[in-house]
DNA sequence: CTGAAAGCGCTAACAT
DNA sequence: ATGTTAGCGCTTTCAG
C-alpha cells in the first residue's frame, strides 16, 4: 500500500491565459511558442516555455479540437476485444497510433453488426479516422459511415474503403499439401461464422486447393468460433469419417482437440488437426497446434498506418503483398493417418 | 467484396445553427429539445426533432466538452492489452463505460511504469476519469494523478485513490490446504514481478498459509510473468527437488507445464502445478490447470461503477468484501506425490 | 515579432 | 416557452 502524503487539492487547471498573463506575453503568443515555435524570438520563446512548464499548463483538448477542427484520436472497433486473435491486434494498433500523438478510443462490438454500425456512427463524429477491424456490417453501412469520417477496414477487402486484407491462399495451399503429404484424403472444413468474410475467404481457399490436391472436403458447421464451437466440430467430424480436420480458427482447434481427448481420440495418430490463425496459445498446447498464421501484427500496423497517412494525406504506404500472406506452421497435430481409420 | 454504389462525398457537417434556421427556432431551443425536451412545448420539439434526423444533425463533442466542461469519455491504463488476463478487464469495462454512455480512451504501458505515468497524465487531462488497472508507478505519482482527475485503481490496494483490490488470502489458503491434503510437503513459488502489488500480495500469503500448515515453501525467481518465464521456473523447482509449483500466474504455469512435458516430467503424477488467474486457456489445456481464481469481470465491472459513482456524485457502490474473493479451481494438474521423488 | 479580435459549436444564464 | 448574449480555451487571421 503506498503512503498517505498529503496532496495539494485539485485547482482549476492553468489556461493559456494564465500562462501569458504570468510570462508578460499575449495567449497568441504563448500558442505560437507552442504550435511554431520557430516564429517567436528566441528570448521570449524560452520564457513562455519556462512558464508553461512551472504553471504545468497542459492545453486544452477540447478547446484545441474546437478551434483546429481535429480531435487528435482515433477509433478502433473490434467484434470481441478479449478473443485472443483481436487483443494483439488492438496492442499494436493502439502503439502505433500513440507514436503518431494519436489518442485511441476504442468500442467492442459483442460480435453484433448492428452494434458495430450504431458504435462506428457515434464514434465518427468524435475521431479524425476509424478503424474497422473485420467488420460484419454491410457494405452500405460501410460507405455511410466512410462518408462520415476518414475509415479504413482490417481484416476485409473493400472496394469501396481502404483496407487491409489478408491473403489466404499461400497458408490454406501449404495447410493442404501438407496434410496431401502425409495421406489424408478425406477432410473436414469446421466453418466459422456464415456472414464472415474470413469465413467466406478461408472455405473458398480450402474447397478450391482441396479440389486441386484431389482431397474431399467435407464441410461442417458453422459453428460459434470459440473453444466449445470445437466440442460440436469433433464430434461431427469424427461422424463424418475424415483423418483430418481445418479448423475455422485456433479456438476451434483446441475445443476439438479438448473434445478429442475426451473421447479417447489421440491427436494426430488417430486424427490431425490443423488451426488458423496462430494465436499465442496455439503454440502451448500439447500437443503444440499446427495452424496456418496470420500476420496479425503486419495487418494491425499496416491498418494504422494506412489510417495515419489518409489523415497526413501523404502517399499511403501499403505493405507488400506478399508480408499479407498467410503460411503454415507445421507443429504436432498433424501426422500420417492411421490405416484402419481410412 | 461490398458492392461500390457510389456514396455522397462527405460535405461539411451539419452545426446546431443549421437545424436552428432550418427548423426556425433558436439554437438555443434545438439544444434545449436534445437536452431537456421538458423545457419545450411539444409542437416545437416534434419539429426541431425532425430536423435533427433530417439533417442527420449530431453535436460536435469538441464544442460540447468545451462548453460543459466535461468530455464523456474515461480512460483505461493496463500493462499489456493482449495479456490474457488484462483483455477480459478491458472488455468489461469497456462494456460497462458505454452504457453509462462515456467512450472509454485505452492505452497500454508495455509493462513499463514510466510510460504508465506518462500516459496517466497525458490522458488526465481530455477524460472526465481514470482506471488504472495493476499500476505499478509509485504511490506519490499516483497522488498526482488523482489531484488532476478522478482516478480508481483497479488490482492494487491504495490508502488516498479509491481502488479495488481483490482478497488473495481465501483462494492462497484453498491452494496450500489442497496440496498439504494430497500430501506434499516441500513447494516452490515461483514469483512475479518483484516491484508488483500482486506479487507481494501472492507471496505474502503463500508464505504465511504454508508456514501454517507445515510446508517447506522455496521461493524462486522472480521470473517475467509469461510462458517463457515458467521455462526456467520448471527447471528450478526441480533442481529445488519440490514435489508441487505455485506459479505467479497461469501463464508461467502453462510454460511450467510446457517444459516439464519437455523434460520428461510428468503432471500430476511427478509434479503438481497450481496456477493464478484462472484465465481463459487454464481450463483448455491437457490436463487442465489447477488454479486460483480471480473474479476479473467483478473487478473490472466494480472498477467502472466506482469510477462512475464517483463521476455522478453518487455514494460509491462497493462490491462485497466476499465478492474480490479469490478461489481454488482444481481442475487437472494437482495430485499425491510419487514417494521417490520425495 | 507580437497583440487584438474573431470564431470554432455548443450551453446556460438572462431576458422577454 | 423561446430568443439573445456571453463565454468555454484555443488558434489564427489581421494589424502594427
Amino acid at each position: 500500500m503506498d503512503d498517505a502524503t498529503e496532496v495539494p487539492e485539485a485547482s482549476r487547471p492553468v489556461t493559456i491565459h494564465m500562462v501569458a498573463a504570468s510570462a508578460g506575453v499575449s495567449a497568441s503568443t504563448v500558442s505560437r511558442a507552442l504550435n511554431f515555435p520557430e516564429l517567436v524570438k528566441p528570448g521570449t520563446r524560452e520564457r513562455v516555455l519556462e512558464t508553461v512548464e512551472r504553471l504545468g499548463y497542459q492545453p486544452n483538448r477540447a478547446a484545441r479540437s474546437l478551434a483546429l477542427g481535429r480531435t487528435a484520436s482515433l477509433g478502433l472497433i473490434v467484434p470481441d476485444i478479449a478473443n485472443p486473435f483481436f487483443a494483439p491486434f488492438v496492442k499494436v494498433v493502439q502503439a502505433r497510433v500513440r507514436e503518431a500523438n494519436y489518442a485511441l478510443f476504442l468500442a467492442d462490438t459483442d460480435e453484433d453488426p448492428s452494434t458495430e454500425v450504431e458504435l462506428a456512427l457515434a464514434m465518427s463524429q468524435q475521431v479524425d479516422g476509424l478503424i474497422l477491424c473485420s467488420p460484419r456490417m454491410p457494405g452500405r453501412k460501410l460507405r455511410t459511415i466512410a462518408a462520415k469520417t476518414p475509415v479504413v477496414v482490417a481484416n476485409r477487402l473493400s472496394r469501396s474503403v481502404p483496407s487491409i486484407a489478408l491473403d489466404f491462399g499461400p497458408g490454406v495451399q501449404q495447410a493442404v499439401a501438407h496434410v496431401h503429404a502425409l495421406g489424408h484424403r478425406r477432410c473436414a472444413y469446421l466453418s466459422g461464422p456464415g456472414g464472415s468474410w474470413s469465413n467466406r475467404q478461408r472455405l473458398r481457399a480450402f474447397t478450391a486447393h482441396c479440389e486441386s490436391y484431389g482431397i474431399e472436403l467435407v464441410v461442417l458447421g458453422p459453428y460459434e468460433p470459440v473453444f466449445s464451437g470445437g466440442y460440436r466440430g469433433a464430434d461431427e467430424a469424427l461422424a463424418a469419417r475424415v483423418t483430418a480436420i481445418f479448423a475455422y480458427n485456433d479456438m476451434v482447434a483446441l475445443g476439438v482437440m479438448s473434445r478429442l481427448a475426451d473421447r479417447g481420440v489421440r491427436v494426430p495418430d488417430e486424427m490431425s488437426v490443423v488451426g488458423f490463425d496462430d494465436i499465442e496459445v496455439a503454440s502451448m498446447t500439447s500437443p503444440p497446434l499446427t495452424t496456418v498464421a496470420i500476420p496479425v501484427d503486419t495487418v494491425a500496423k499496416a491498418s494504422a498506418a494506412l489510417l495515419l497517412s489518409l489523415l497526413a494525406e501523404t502517399t499511403p504506404q501499403r505493405p507488400a503483398a506478399q508480408e499479407l500472406a498467410t503460411r503454415l506452421v507445421i507443429r504436432n497435430t498433424t501426422g500420417v493417418p492411421k490405416e484402419d481409420r481410412i
